[in-house]
DNA sequence: AACTATTGATAAGG
DNA sequence: TCCTTATCAATAGTT
């Protein structure tokens, strides 16, 4: 693409050499522009020339850092040392337990358990029956303490019988579900 | 550089882009290594498409980490330093998350409410109710499925009764509370 | 995936 | 280093 072709042989003449490195590296890194905005494409293009002075293009969506990791996940090479390893892995190990937790605690909110089998079901029963039985041996414990300091609040007493009405409501119902079975 | 000049932006048809950045990627490849052996040069080049497959090019005289290295002293920017701060970050919240699940979690099985305060314990009760009253609908439906199936496993059944009783009698136990108050 | 008209990049020269 | 320009290379649109 000039006034003749050239071998693709590393040009021995110094000053050509650098003539053609300038001229060569504003087309790649031109390029490297054009491709990211026409397709979407990110990338991260680093070039030392033999004089050592550094350029570097990187897509403006992203970061080299965010492009390394990335190029990580899809080589597989390791570019991190050890440290990095293992707060990687770390973080795969913390976030693993996040989910099962959330998934736990939707199932004893009684979302999503639609999926569950029949053990599980019944093991999500009794578990929150037990939960249910410690909060209320709790609240008891909690209303014995408050009458024996003679510091029975008269709002949190009404909110009390309240909530066990509601309580007992709940349990009435319940137990006509058990007689149909 | 084709039948028709085009404007740099974004190739809105996908399949068009699709096929412009399968050109242009191996133009970029290609001038990367041109560059490189006429100029002496080191080059480290990856790119993304839009599909996420990875394509990279790194001079043969060279490695990615040397050129990361190298990137570092010629920037000053700290890629491993910011990479690390990153993922204890991530760490750190990660975990934050964690805790307040577990604590969550614990408290619905009823441990550990000793500290809660009273609306707290209240709330705690409307969540276990919430979530039995779910289960339990959910065991109906799921009797109600099989019984039209004829589909009951005498096991499962033998299981539920039990299970049943149980919660029937942790009921009784639980209303006898209610009448102390 | 191949073709080709056309634009784009650049080698050599000033 | 920058400008020019002849020439080659890349590629957009088409088949």
């Amino acid at each position: 693409m000039g006034r003749g072709k050239i071998e693709i042989k590393r040009i021995e003449n110094s000053s050509n050499r650098q003539v053609t490195y300038s001229k060569r590296k504003n087309g790649i890194l031109k390029k490297a522009k054009e491709i990211t905005v026409l397709c979407d494409a990110q990338v991260s293009l680093i070039i030392f020339g033999s004089s050592g002075k550094m350029h570097e293009y990187i897509s403006p969506s992203t970061t080299l850092i965010d492009v390394l990791a990335r190029y990580h996940k899809a080589s597989g090479k390791r570019l991190w040392d050890a440290k990095h390893e293992n707060l990687s892995n770390e973080i795969d190990r913390v976030k693993k337990e996040n989910d099962s937790m959330q998934i736990e605690l939707r199932h004893l909110k009684g979302e999503d358990i639609n999926s569950l089998n029949y053990k599980e079901l019944m093991a999500l029963e009794e578990a929150l029956d037990n939960g249910l039985n410690g909060v209320l041996n709790n609240i008891d414990s909690c209303n014995f303490y408050d009458a024996g300091q003679g510091k029975i609040l008269e709002d949190e007493n009404r909110e009390l019988n309240f909530l066990l009405q509601q309580h007992m409501a709940l349990e009435g119902a319940r137990n006509m579900h058990g007689q149909w079975i």
